[in-house]
DNA sequence: TGGTTAATTGACCGGTCGGCCAGTTAAGGC
DNA sequence: GCCTTAACTGGCCGACCGGTCAATTAACCA
């Protein structure tokens, strides 16, 4: 399982830790934390059982870690995604786009939400809070610049602007199987993904009501 | 726990039945498949473990079982909502707010969802399959009558119309525990999924643009 | 080089899990 | 009233789970 077993009898606690954490991460986010036993992440890792119980203590602290390490560097990437925004109408297009493909290039990130949803994890709120704060003030500055409507709770407009995304991806496993054939494969899979990218930033700025149908109500 | 005590002795296998399901519906979809044991279920329910196999035959098959009558009135909900729908503006901005609010009476529905999500489930792709067709026909009959801009997927349109209703009710225990006290209470409750009903239809409709910049690109 | 530390192992433990089985008892058809 | 059927019970089993422990061995430092 691993090429270096001319150095099998070395000693690298900092490998074996980042091998148990990989296999952990895979086997976790694949089953679920209930239905993976710490035997199987031991012979993922190529490691005694005993060993995980001697690097992390108990089942619920790896499992701990590995998130917090995740959750960590989703952060991460969303405040610095957000941060580099400046509350224009232009940059927020970009923040949809950024946090898209973010999700599109890690789908442990997203199974880590799945899960995340399903257990009702409240750990890492602090962090998150923080998050929203920040999101909500980028979306409160292009109001306040007239790029955006103002009639409309920044809270909502972010809650909107991460369901579009988050949700095509944590749905899409079972779309695919739906679709059947024609979603099979790796460019049919990007074409999907381009496809909803463009109805999404379109329905998120312009709606799906026909421009020109100015005879209408302008809101509600 | 029954309050027909002095019946106890009688028997009822369709009550017994009855007793099991909504046993095992409030704590799989509380705690999730794997965390359940059947005890548990039986204890919860007021009847012994094995009248559970008895009535059910495996652990997995009460658990399919419950699935199917969940996914059935689910989509059952669903399809009566479409049918009545005819594919103009109005009655799309309807169906949405059908969606809203069934997944707001039935957070159970939404506890399952969540758990499907993650666990990935494939049951009941067929249904699930009808419906979107359904759905799709829909759109596509508004587009046609040139109520809804017919330069965007079906497909991708339902996906939008979904993620926007199903995601707020999926993280909404994150998000009440992330406002803190703010959010707590009944009619708090009630406020936050109004104003984001709101701002939800507001946006799938007109966009986030404000309707005056008409100076902009009408799309990409 | 000697000795402390810590990574690593395999054997083992108590507990719980899903499932089975032999039995008892009520229900229902004749 | 009898007898087949099935609802229902308690007890039990083998498997597996998370976790512990004593013993071994490599790494490291003085």
């Amino acid at each position: 399982m691993s090429p270096d077993d001319a150095q099998r009898q070395r000693r690298d606690p900092e490998a074996t830790r980042g091998a148990i954490l990989q296999a952990a991460e895979r086997l976790f986010l694949d089953r679920g934390f209930a239905e993976t036993p710490i035997s199987a992440i031991a012979r993922e890792a190529g490691v005694t059982k005993s060993l995980i119980h001697h690097h992390f203590g108990s089942k619920e602290s790896l499992w701990a870690e590995l998130k917090e390490e995740r959750f960590r560097t989703y952060f991460e990437a969303q405040r610095t995604m957000l941060e580099r925004s400046e509350g224009t109408l232009e940059l927020l297009r970009e923040s949809i786009q950024r946090y898209f493909r973010f999700l599109q290039a890690d789908p442990d990130s997203v199974r880590l939400l799945a899960w995340r949803f399903a257990e009702g994890d409240a750990s890492c709120i602090a962090e998150e809070q923080g998050l929203y704060h920040l999101g909500m003030e980028r979306i409160r500055e292009a109001q306040e610049r007239g790029e955006l409507r103002d009639d409309l709770e920044p809270l909502f407009l972010l809650k909107s602007f991460l369901a579009l995304s988050s949700h095509w991806f944590l749905s899409k496993e079972m779309l695919r199987t739906m679709m059947g054939d024609e979603a099979q494969g790796e460019e049919a899979d990007r074409a999907l993904d381009e496809g909803y990218l463009e109805t999404l930033l379109a329905v998120f700025f312009d709606g799906v009501r026909p421009r020109s149908a100015e005879d209408r109500e302008p809101r509600r």
